[in-house]
DNA sequence: CGGGGGTTTGAGTCCGTTCAAAATACGTGG
DNA sequence: CCACGTATTTTGAACGGACTCAAACCCCCG
């Protein structure tokens, strides 16, 4: 129980109150008016979690509604044979469980730090008095769920039209905005915050065949992998790697 | 064009009119107050639609949303390397469009019929006027997102977890509401409405594989094609087929 | 009766999987 | 700080499901 350190976290960032939230205006809760944002500071619980920390799992009444603050989630479902499948991750900014909370009474997918996170979570009671006053909060999660279907269903094209190798440097790409920084000699630098069962499991495939494409990536001079670090000489090279068709 | 022939279709069915519409009220539009109804009804274009026939396309701005009365609808999505996939279907009763309507400006994808429909188109402007008038119905909608989108993720799991065999078995069980029947001999038969083509698109697979499968499960006493009919005697030996693990 | 699209069948191949073992990274306690 | 046990990752070899290509077949429609 690491809880209590989560007080630590606070001072180098300074978000102790949704007021001075830098997350909130890019993101659901940006039109909150100040009597609002009261309400969601009293009732909002800021909490640290440790990467493989679970916020929530599958089946469980849905709590309420998460804001990543800092880290990455990663959203997983299992079926009742056992499959398991990462559907999506969600990275800093993000809400995370609003479906559950308008769809029902369950969760349908068990979400996990993937790294270390700061996240706040606000319980359904104050959600839904925050959703009673604010009649365009609830407009902003329809169009938030509208885009989240909208990127749902490019996955299901995605996984069944790309190969591995494609859906891995589509991944590298994706990560590219949160975990990448340009190196003094102009080197993509990506600190991976997944290993690599995960990333198998993201792109629907077994850790032996991410190893197997990692290897083939560096072998075409495409990436360089240490670890969770990968080194990015020529960004065009990834770029092309999705262009290219694969039949002539 | 064949738009004209839609009159000829209402007398058998008697849905000329918003208010005497059986399906509204399993749908989003159920809570509708009768000067709503009004709008709907003044606004509505209700056209048949032969299979084959697109509804709209991706890419195209949002023309509106869509209600089919008789009728299945494919979701198809392309990529720009000339991918395609069916992601869905939707069956009488069911609404179209709405996501695109939310989530932005244009389509994410296009509509196809897959059988010969009916099908009511509520313009945009229209849309907008009901939600402003009702609310409710706003939140009627994010309900259906979000189960949408609950669905959609389901499929994600489904297209990388479980083979060819099982897929298309969960597909003839999802289709037996819609296009069984019990004969009189106790057996079920099944009318798809989908070409081989479009069953390999939504299972993410290819038509060969599909005859194939198919042949299988002949040969396995699970099912008997032919065309587009199928017969299936004993319903417990399909549900048997995904039960099975694969694995010992 | 002769196209023409859709479907089925056949043969061969490939991508990704499975199973198994070796190598590496990681955390823990001495 | 190092040694050890465990978990993860990598590598290897063999298998297999689904794909590709190609031809035959079928059925619908003109």
């Amino acid at each position: 129980m690491k809880r209590s350190a989560r007080f630590e976290q606070q001072p180098p960032f300074a978000r102790a109150n949704c007021f001075a939230c830098q997350g909130r205006n890019r993101s659901e809760w940006c039109q909150l008016d100040s009597a609002d944002l009261a309400l969601l500071d009293s009732n909002k619980v800021t909490s640290r979690y440790e990467a493989g920390q679970e916020l929530f799992r599958q089946g469980d009444p849905c709590p309420g509604v998460y804001i990543i603050e800092r880290g990455t989630v990663a959203e997983r479902r299992d079926d009742a044979q056992g499959n398991s499948a990462v559907i999506r991750l969600r990275h800093a900014g993000e809400s995370l469980g609003y479906r559950d909370y308008f769809a029902g009474d369950v969760c349908s997918n068990s979400a996990v730090a993937v790294a270390e996170c700061t996240i706040c979570f606000i319980p359904r009671q104050a959600v839904q008095a925050l959703l009673e006053r604010n009649p365009a909060l609830g407009l902003r999660f329809l169009t938030r769920l509208a885009a989240d279907l909208k990127s749902t269903e490019d996955t299901i094209l995605h996984n069944t039209a790309l190969s591995m190798r494609k859906r891995l440097v589509h991944l590298l790409l994706s990560l590219k905005d949160h975990y990448g920084e340009m190196t003094d000699e102009g080197i993509l630098r990506l600190e991976l915050p997944l290993a690599r069962q995960e990333i198998a499991s993201l792109l629907g495939s077994r850790p032996e065949t991410v190893a197997r494409t990692i290897h083939a990536l560096e072998e075409d001079g495409i990436a360089v992998f240490a670890g969770r670090a990968v080194l990015i000489s020529d960004l065009d090279k990834l770029l092309d790697e999705l262009e290219a068709d694969t039949e002539p």
